[in-house]
DNA sequence: GCAATAACTAACAAAATTGTTAGTCGACAA
DNA sequence: TTGTCGACTAACAATTTTGTTAGTTATTGC
């Protein structure tokens, strides 16, 4: 998948030892993936329950989103027991929780200014 | 650019719609974008102060993600009076200045966790 | 006149992400 | 026994993002 003799990927590197702050948005800037993290927070915690929330996507990228939250050690996976066959419940990690308030204020950050409040450039007696 | 009769184009319109954070997120998820509002947010508000803060780079991508962070309202350009050429500097809106503590946040986060914070699964009551 | 600097753009190529199609496996239901 | 469900995976194609190369414009310094 990823080129690790590319510019790009040296990049990558190069940004996340600048900051974490850039590894962090890589984490969460898949297409979906904000919002499984906050459909599984809200309680939507099995792959069908997801897939009925989010009905525009398919089953494989669904199941490749959940793989890579994964593997950032936001969710684990869970079995559900006494279900045969055993099915698989998705639980936010206390990392993943740690996210959900960050999201919350990108939300309202969002939702602000897209209902409307005025934007203008910061201080004015910036003269330098 | 964008083909706005593809699916992924549709699966983009429709998360915006559910909810404000994930057009937030696509607005801050370019490679080089929320640096480059630290740094700016830091002073490095010239054209040439970036390409030394970020020596990788180019003069082309840099362009390209500052258009895009004026796009979205981010920061705007302003002339440096007095300078022949006329110079130009990148100014943080307040919608940019409300982003900086975010992504401190998530800076925050990324490093807790990086450095060795125990992860573990959530709350181990829940047997839903 | 020749090079250099600041701040770009266009066109193209490389790489990464996202979406599609098809198939798996075990258990139960009709 | 054919079908369905839940939870996937592999291979491939479409789309998007990122990076590269080669310009541009105006002006000052040599």
């Amino acid at each position: 998948m990823r080129k690790e003799q590319s510019t790009n990927y040296a990049n990558e590197q190069f940004l996340s030892q600048v900051c974490e702050r850039n590894s962090a948005i890589s984490m969460i800037s898949g297409r979906w993936k904000a919002q499984i993290v906050y459909y599984i927070y809200e309680g939507s915690n099995r792959f069908n329950l997801l897939q009925k929330k989010l009905p525009k996507i398919s089953e494989t990228v669904l199941a490749r989103q959940l793989k890579e939250l994964e593997k950032h050690a936001i969710l684990v996976k869970a079995e559900v027991p006494g279900t045969v066959p055993t099915g698989i419940k998705y639980i936010l990690t206390n990392k993943g929780l740690d996210l959900v308030p960050i999201l919350e204020s990108l939300c309202d950050w969002g939702k602000i200014y897209a209902e409307g409040k005025e934007i203008f450039a910061g201080t004015e007696a910036e003269n330098a």
